[in-house]
DNA sequence: ATAGAATATGAGCGATAACTCGCTTTTTAT
DNA sequence: ATAAAAAGCGAGTTATCGCTCATATTCTAT
């Protein structure tokens, strides 16, 4: 009897043994991204990697959306651990060394897993997944916003919310494309002079 | 005899019907990219559209990826066509006039079709010949390079490679943004604001 | 007028992908 | 010990997609 739903929805893993699944689905399904990119990440490929089949992938994940979404989700999740804690010291400080801390930190989140960062913001849009990257950026531009807002005496900008959106659409695209396409051109002291260079362009605009 | 490639290579059109013919493919391309996306724009979907048969399709285009990477090719020729000739313009001015005069074009560039320029920008696989987007960046952050090199006297700034990345990277985010995620925000004197304030930023940043 | 070149056609092939379902094995609870 | 619930299995279904090829139509040049 009531055993209606079988692969439709998203079971909870309630033992041990099915949350080591779940784990290794995604795992898998970050390694074959990272690898292989979006098209070929199939979900028989991706079962098959993780040493389970594709009927348990089908258990827990209702389609290979919700798998990706997941994956996602959880790198998500790990971002903002990193950037959590120094993001309140930041809120303290005054613009010149906020600033600089934030982009310092935002290089420092692209480190964490720059190969699936790379995946999940260039191949896997198509869909209403994409929401889940804008929603972040959105996190990330109201936290900035109301830090200027706490600092508004310092500013000779106005408009805070232009000033929040140049600031953060800057600060994002050059440390994500210093992270992923340049890695080369990041030696240690590279990395410095570009989060100076970027903190000065920010401040420059904010301040004088 | 003589007749051993047929899908295979692509046939140039010599006679008026089939330019036709690749016309349609192109703007059917275009049409169903922009309206369903990528993953919806099958080739036999595409050449229904374009009022011609899939057979058809495969004389001009030996692969989806060709043909879309002559959408792709055709587009940028249109940017190109808009940018050239105030950029040339640009090039004779000092930088606070420069710049401003740049920020603009970036932001008239991404206006003239908004929506496939989205489309190529976030769902496009950038693997392959579809890389198309990233070589199109390097042209501009090079004669952005170029730029600055001949106005090196009005600088403050010393790394030229680290400031071009910098305010390129920057600029186009920007203006991206804007113009594909923040539509609403962009009445005309919005518009103003913003090339505004994001030259502001940019020149701050090299002569101050 | 006509031959041959260029262009157009579309049924169908082969591959692959997401996903289902009937069944087996393992775990938990009594 | 045992029954029921949870977890796992994988061959097979369904669907779509990129692409081919044998054939038909239209155009060009003589």
């Amino acid at each position: 009897m009531g055993r209606r739903p079988l692969t439709k929805p998203r079971k909870d893993a309630s033992q041990e043994r099915s949350r080591a699944t779940v784990d290794a689905l995604l795992e898998a399904t970050a390694r074959i991204l990272v690898r292989e990119g979006f098209d070929r990440a199939s979900t028989n490929r991706i079962a098959d990697v993780a040493g389970v089949s594709i009927g348990s992938l089908y258990q827990y994940f209702p389609s290979k959306e919700a798998l990706v979404a997941a994956v996602i989700e959880r790198h998500q999740q790990d971002i903002r651990q990193v950037i959590q804690g120094e993001l309140e010291k930041a809120a303290m400080l005054p613009i010149e060394q906020g600033v600089r801390m934030l982009v310092a930190v935002a290089v420092k989140s692209h480190r964490i897993a720059p190969k699936l960062h790379r995946v999940l913001a260039e191949q896997i849009p198509r869909v209403g997944t994409l929401e889940k990257v804008e929603t972040f950026n959105r996190e990330n531009f109201a936290l900035f916003r109301s830090y200027l807002e706490s600092r508004k005496s310092e500013l000779r900008v106005k408009n805070l919310e232009l000033a929040a959106f140049l600031c953060v659409t800057s600060i994002e695209a050059v440390t994500h494309n210093a992270v992923l396409h340049h890695t080369k051109m990041l030696s240690d002291d590279m990395t410095d002079a570009l989060i100076d260079g970027a903190a000065r362009m920010v401040i420059g605009y904010l301040k004088d």
